[in-house]
DNA sequence: CCTTGCAGGTATCAGCTACG
DNA sequence: CGTAGCTGATACCTGCAAGG
């Protein structure tokens, strides 16, 4: 294999793209950001990314530091890719990206699970979830994610939930319509690409905490 | 399940020349 | 002096198939 590309320059910035500049590189670290995954899990959530690329990428980051190869206890026998303490601090990066391009995001575009998950954090306005406090369970092509918005503080974790004051069933695509381009829920459900058990107050309360970056003037 | 090797296509770069 | 266009070399990415 030929050597990285390197930037030859001292500058921070350039660094980080030796680093994590290369194509999937940083998609790779955003699949992980929510927990580790196996390698299938990663090529599922990069499916454009070939598997000897996705294997490439997995070994330049680890021997960047990024993340962590960790073998599974028998009876898995198999093995997870992890961020490692480092790899974590590209989380905020990453958000501080995805809400600088957000401005030019074509409205056409599917999402995947994790990517919506993220967004949530990456646009979730603090003040705007003062005087909040629900629980939702998000179920986003069948993986469950418990969401809990209290008093400006959003916490979401994959798992099950009991007691949630809203179940919502749908793709991340349709939620992020909701959320992000303010489809009404009514809508979605009338379509039926939204199920909805509980109070649909809450899932509002969680719509109102985020907000979408300004677009660029035409 | 994951990695490796190969072949072919594509992107990028340096070097050169021409032009205003 | 700065820019644009062209060309060839090289690096890189990809899909496919096969191996461990």
């Amino acid at each position: 294999m030929a050597a990285r590309r390197d930037y030859f320059d001292g500058c921070g910035a350039a660094h980080a793209l030796d680093l994590v500049g290369e194509r999937w590189a940083l998609l790779v670290v955003r699949e992980l950001v929510l927990g580790p995954k196996r390698f299938t899990d990663l090529r599922a959530g990069l499916p454009h990314a070939s598997p000897n690329v996705l294997s490439q990428r997995l070994r330049e980051l680890e021997d960047a530091g990024v993340l962590r190869r960790r073998r599974l206890p028998p009876p898995a026998a198999s093995a997870v890719y992890e961020l490692t303490e480092w790899g974590q601090e590209l989380e905020p990066v990453l958000q501080s990206l995805g809400r600088w391009a957000a401005r030019s995001l074509p409205e056409a575009d599917s999402i995947k699970v994790d990517s919506f998950i993220l967004s949530l954090r990456t646009l979730f306005v603090p003040e705007r979830a003062a005087d909040v406090d629900v629980t939702l369970q998000l179920v986003l092509d069948e993986q469950p994610f418990r969401v809990h918005l209290a008093h400006g503080e959003l916490d979401i974790e994959r798992g099950e939930v009991s007691g949630a004051d809203v179940t919502v069933r749908c793709s991340p695509t349709t939620l992020a319509g909701v959320v992000h381009m303010g489809l009404p829920i009514a809508d979605a459900e009338a379509q039926g690409q939204l199920v909805l058990t509980g109070d649909a107050t809450a899932l509002e309360r969680l719509v109102d905490s985020v907000q979408m970056p300004e677009p660029l003037p035409a």
